[in-house]
DNA sequence: GGCTGAAGTAGACAGTGTCTACGCTCGCTG
DNA sequence: CAGCGAGCGTAGACACTGTCTACTTCAGCC
């Protein structure tokens, strides 16, 4: 009860050690060799518990995955307007990219996902369920729900991947996010009042 | 005359290289020492021209940055309806980022673009602009063109990142990105009716 | 003709991911 | 209780990477 992560097994603490290193260092420094160092043990004992650098690297983001996915519960939770919801939803996304970049930009590294598959299907696709349901009722003529909660999540990945990439205020002229995500919600979720 | 690029200087040829070589092994394949190969020359060659490995990927995905930008305006070009020449415009993107997935990924490295900025800029903006004006025509009661292009801007970069990852598939059960295309230009540029 | 400076070569260095051989240390079994 | 075997971590090698620093080569110029 030290330090409260007395009983960890290896496994947990290279991954907690690789979800510290990516706040603290970002993407480009979760080296296998460094995410061992922090852990306390030699470089070739991650190899133990995950094949590959990719594996550990993924179990990394799998934690991630859960997190945003614990944060977009928590935020759509409450109020019964699917369009206060959908903000709520997009403003909790938009935070966490913004709070977390390293974690973000590892979670959605193009190489990860392929052994990721599996188990973000299971994490994210509840969520994104629970998104076609608040767009079916926020717009109740459109002809796929499915594909309209599609581009709404799109369109708030690309404005957290625009803003991480500093491009919005290459464009907007301003790095705030929020009056892109009053657009995005205004245009796939019309006819709201602001709150 | 032989090659069609003998009178290149090292520099050019190193560039080039490197533009082969994303489209071939994707932006991971990219190292320094392997465009040298290609290039021919020995691993200390790029020093002279590139002091370091990420200002030669810079230089690299600003030829993908002029490439885009070609095939953007291309696309834009003709028409006179708006929502038309938007639509053509998010195809050209997509296509691009489809077409060519390994340069579209360096492209939007995060650690690419703060040396890139400057050239970036001068590039893009004029682009940008160009759909700030089809934003304003196209929605003539939209408080803020810049927001809603950036917005419609976001969207597409969504698209294309998410499809990338292999995303869409998991979310809305096809990997075609033209549904949500079409969901996104009917959403940031409403009342059209199909072509 | 000798010099200078640019351009490319070659090697060293630290760091990386992966692989293999080697210990240590438990818990089980005879 | 002794011994053993499997699980777990260490240590070192290997090929590869980016960077840095001599060294060579060679065209151009006073």
């Amino acid at each position: 009860m030290n330090e409260g992560h007395e009983d960890e097994g290896l496994r947990e603490r290279l991954v907690r050690a690789g979800v510290e290193l990516v706040a603290l260092e970002g993407a480009q420094g979760l080296s296998l060799r460094e995410i061992a160092r922090r852990a306390g043990v030699s470089h070739g004992a991650p190899r133990r518990w995950f094949p590959t650098h990719l594996a550990l690297l993924s179990a990394v983001a799998r934690e991630g995955f859960t997190a945003l996915a614990a944060e977009l519960e928590a935020a759509g939770a409450p109020g019964d307007d699917p369009r206060a919801r959908l903000l709520a939803l997009g403003r909790a996304y938009l935070d966490f990219a913004r709070e977390r970049p390293g974690m973000y930009e590892l979670m959605f590294r193009h190489d990860l996902l392929e052994s990721e598959r599996p188990g973000l299907r299971r994490t994210s696709l509840p969520l994104f369920d629970e998104l076609v349901s608040l767009l079916a009722v926020a717009r109740p003529g459109h002809p796929s729900p499915r594909v309209a909660a599609g581009a709404f999540w799109a369109n708030l990945h690309g404005i957290a991947q625009l803003r991480s990439r500093g491009a919005l205020q290459l464009a907007t002229g301003t790095e705030e996010a929020e009056p892109l995500l009053r657009a995005a919600l205004d245009a796939h979720v019309p006819g709201g009042s602001p709150e």
